[in-house]
DNA sequence: AGGGCACTACCTACTGGTAGGTAGGTACTC
DNA sequence: GAGTACCTACCTACCAGTAGGTAGTGCCCT
């Protein structure tokens, strides 16, 4: 916790949530075990118990940086100029951008919705209801001056978002299914580029 | 629990199978013990072991079952008349009823895709490759027939896909970000036509 | 008709293994 | 000497799976 002057490259705790993102995505909550969070780091168990109480703890610890990275990441994409579909564009960009910088983050949140949020002591909708009210906010004004054709803003969020995690999130899938490597650069552009395109066509 | 007179309406190995889609896919398959299943059905751990030799084959049986229904259905669906924009509308819809009537499938589905298939025998993407392919061929006919606006026919089934299936998958958590119960008829209709909406406006 | 036999469906009691968590000690640093 | 970071050794709880036994059922063979 409290560290020297000079301060290690990376503190084991650091380490510990690092790994921890990785084996809660890779195998989820109850298919991983502390053992072997700790065997990734080079550490036994016990020493793990001394960084974080408990699992859940540890749990609770790695989302809380998921969604602190996450929010400031969508916020940043939010504040960028642009207007009408521009900025939808923008958006959808960023969106892809974030997943793909952070494959894991979407693994772990797609359990975490399938699991109806029941781990966490925070609630997941709440923190994110706002940005996706100010979103569908947006969305509703462009449509009502004309600058986008008119579609149920909250659904057609709901659908991005689940356009956009599913290729991600599936990707073991997705890959089986098109016969390619769905996380390389290239396969992830020809889907950011696809779904880009078909919002388009329907709000331009 | 044997009974006089007429009654063995359902056998126990069917109610096993039901309680154990409810149990996976409400807290995946290592969230979910084989003592949960049999206090389900009423019966205890070595009698549900009598049905199925072990958690591994139950799970598997409970798949092959949840993929022949599957199947089914969307067959059912692919061979519906219809041309053009019709029959893409004809089996979107198809594809809601089924979920809607198995949410469950829908979360068992996402829990093994995120596990990339590990846990089965069967390859689950195989299977559904054969209608993959042919939904892109017909969707890319009608495009070169000028008949549905041009789009990449694979990215498009695969944002059709997520669009659909995270609505269920993810219902717990769209129900507190849109404060609605997700998956009351109502709202999944009105979901069903936002979709529907959003892919007419890019494909007519 | 009824005794023996195989089979099914369930049970209790146990096994070996692994989970999360704790106790208590050691080495090192300020 | 106080504090941190790690360790080994241990605890209890629970897991999947096994052993072995017991009712009930239907069939076959006198």
């Amino acid at each position: 916790m409290t560290d020297p002057g000079d301060r290690p490259p990376r503190p084991t705790r650091d380490l510990i949530i690092d790994e921890a993102i990785a084996c809660f995505a890779e195998r989820g909550y109850d298919g991983t075990s502390l053992n072997d969070i700790a065997a990734g780091v080079g550490i036994r168990r016990p020493s793990l118990l001394h960084h974080f109480p408990s699992k859940e703890t540890l749990y609770g610890s790695v989302f809380e940086q998921i969604l602190s990275d996450w929010l400031e990441r969508v916020g940043q994409a939010v504040e960028m100029d642009g207007t009408g579909w521009e900025k939808v564009e923008l958006v959808l960009r960023a969106g892809f951008a974030l997943f793909e910088d952070n494959p894991d983050y979407v693994r772990m949140m797609r359990r975490e919705a399938l699991d109806g949020g029941v781990r966490l002591g925070i609630d997941l909708a709440s923190v994110l209801k706002p940005l996706f009210a100010a979103a569908a906010e947006y969305l509703d004004r462009m449509m009502d001056e004309g600058v986008l054709k008119r579609h149920d803003s909250r659904h057609l969020l709901i659908t991005g978002y689940g356009a956009i995690l599913t290729y991600f999130s599936d990707a073991p899938f997705i890959t089986d299914l098109l016969d390619h490597q769905a996380l390389t650069e290239a396969n992830i552009s020809e889907h950011r580029e696809a779904v880009i395109e078909l919002f388009r066509s329907a709000l331009v």
